[in-house]
RNA sequence: GGGCAAGUAGCCAAGUGGCCAACGGCAACAGACUGUAAAUCUGUCCUCUUCGGAGUUCGGUGGUUCGAAUCCAUCCUUGCCCA
């Protein structure tokens, strides 16, 4: 017991990590020794980010925080985009063979990787500077012999059978083939490079990702004779049940031109009061007693919802930067407050300033020759097509300079314009486009 | 190889010659209420539409019939049982 407690002592000074974590509720599973590696010295950890698109979603700004956390507890981080193991597919938690992304597709998505993780770790740091890697440099100069002698030859079948994912898509409807198979001998492989490379000792992840994980420890203690650590984060989930992440109109990216910081914000912002009180210790890195303290506030009057908004200032901060969290209140300020003054006060600054909402140029002449509502919301692509734009209209859900639209045979005259200039269409409660005529 | 059962919209699941674009549930979207929340209630939910309709669906292909998701043949797929 007290030489617990005077290992805790010091590993005070440098802000416990594990039980930071902890108390964020981002541990899930954790190998027994990995918070005395981390007390003990300065660890290099590392985790995996796979390229399967041009840019990472919202899902992966946990392991990108863990990494952080990491850092800013004094440890080493090591941010992996996996060239390699991206051309194969990891079957984790996949129900079905994954199609394989061609070379290229590959190589430009690590790029765009590479680009937005290093926006979030610091590599200048003298003391723990984090290290960016990409596992295509290793495995590009192994051959299968040597991959097959060294990792191959130390994990027996009966072994990788017993991994959960594996056993999961062995199941009679489903199968995986043999070069998904070898994806969790790949991770392995990538844990003992790192670990003879850069002394990296612990891998961490999200939940699917433990199995992958503990092949590379059993790896490195089978080969090396060496002891990696490691620990998972559980995946995030709605209190509804619903997907973690998406949105009508469909995933919540990193990429400013894919999501932009006005969408991100709304995501965050939307969260229910359930949803917003787990993901606010997850997602920022707000103290214990500010995060009490914010739970405290939004008891006593939960209408302000402070939490949320302190949820999506933060997160949208650490994303798109001081910058692209103001574009984006303001953008919310102009379009949310205020919802009883007429768009007629909307100036055109205040208009042409909504950064991140759909924009639309449309021909001055079709509405100046008369044009129903429901030709001109399916000629702006507002919607796919007639049909539908005319049944949300006539379910109330379509809103036009803040006027619900009643008639669905409405036309729209030139004096509508605002500015002579400009829509304002609003769909639903939440989604905003604004038509430019010219 | 032999026997039995089943394949219906994003998912689950009714329907067993016309009343079927197909009951119901979930998911999704919208409205009301709220707090740009949750819960609840209401509406929409194959596609297009001048809202009158029009077109394409019920594993695939052929057939019977005035008419088929529904009957027949055949093929494919899946599950269960026997070998």
């Amino acid at each position: 017991m007290n030489h617990r407690r005077i290992k805790l002592k010091t590993s005070d000074l440098q802000m416990n990590l594990i039980e930071e974590l902890r108390w964020r509720g981002m541990i899930q599973d954790i190998m027994p020794g990995t918070e005395e590696q981390l007390n003990k010295e300065m660890t290099t950890a590392y985790i995996g980010f796979d390229p399967t698109a041009d840019s990472l979603h919202i899902g992966s700004l946990v392991p990108i925080l863990l990494l952080v956390h990491l850092q800013k507890a004094g440890h080493k981080p090591i941010a992996l985009v996996g060239g390699a193991t991206g051309l194969i597919g990891d079957p984790s938690g996949k129900k079905e063979e994954r199609q394989l992304l061609t070379e290229e597709e590959v190589d430009r998505n690590v790029d765009c990787i590479r680009k937005q993780l290093s926006r979030f770790l610091d590599f200048n740091s003298e003391k723990n500077p984090a290290i960016l890697v990409n596992n295509a440099d290793w495995f590009k100069g192994i051959s299968t012999i040597a991959f097959l002698r060294d990792a191959g030859k130390y994990l027996t079948v009966s072994y990788l059978l017993s991994k959960g994912f594996i056993k999961d898509r062995m199941t009679d409807d489903q199968e995986i083939s043999f070069t998904e198979f070898n994806y969790i001998l790949m991770q392995a492989y990538d844990f003992m490079w790192l670990y003879q490379q850069y002394d990296c000792k612990l891998q961490m992840g999200g939940s699917d990702q433990w199995g992958n994980i503990t092949a590379g420890t059993e790896l490195i203690r089978k080969k090396l004779r060496g002891k990696g650590f490691a620990f998972t984060c559980p995946l995030i989930t709605k209190a509804d049940g619903g997907k973690f992440g998406k949105t009508e109109s469909g995933n919540v990216w990193l990429d400013p031109k894919r999501t932009s910081p006005y969408q991100f914000y709304q995501f965050w912002l939307n969260a229910s009061d359930e949803d917003a009180e787990k993901w606010i210790r997850i997602f920022t890195f707000l103290s214990k007693d500010a995060i009490q303290m914010l739970m405290h506030e939004h008891k006593m009057d939960a209408s302000a919802r402070v939490l949320q908004k302190t949820l999506a200032q933060e997160v949208t901060r650490f994303v798109h930067g001081e910058d692209g969290l103001s574009e984006a209140m303001t953008t919310t300020e102009k379009l949310f407050s205020n919802q009883n003054a007429p768009a007629e006060s909307l100036s055109v600054e205040d208009l042409e300033g909504m950064e991140g909402i759909m924009k639309v140029d449309f021909a001055k002449d079709k509405i100046t020759a008369g044009i129903e509502v429901v030709s001109l919301l399916t000629e702006t692509n507002i919607f796919p097509s007639k049909g539908e734009a005319r049944k949300m209209i006539q379910g109330g859900g379509v809103s036009i300079n803040r006027k619900k639209i009643d008639n669905v045979q409405m036309s729209i005259s030139h004096s509508m314009l605002l500015h002579n200039e400009y829509l304002l269409v609003q769909k639903g409660k939440k989604y905003f486009y604004l038509i430019r005529v010219s």
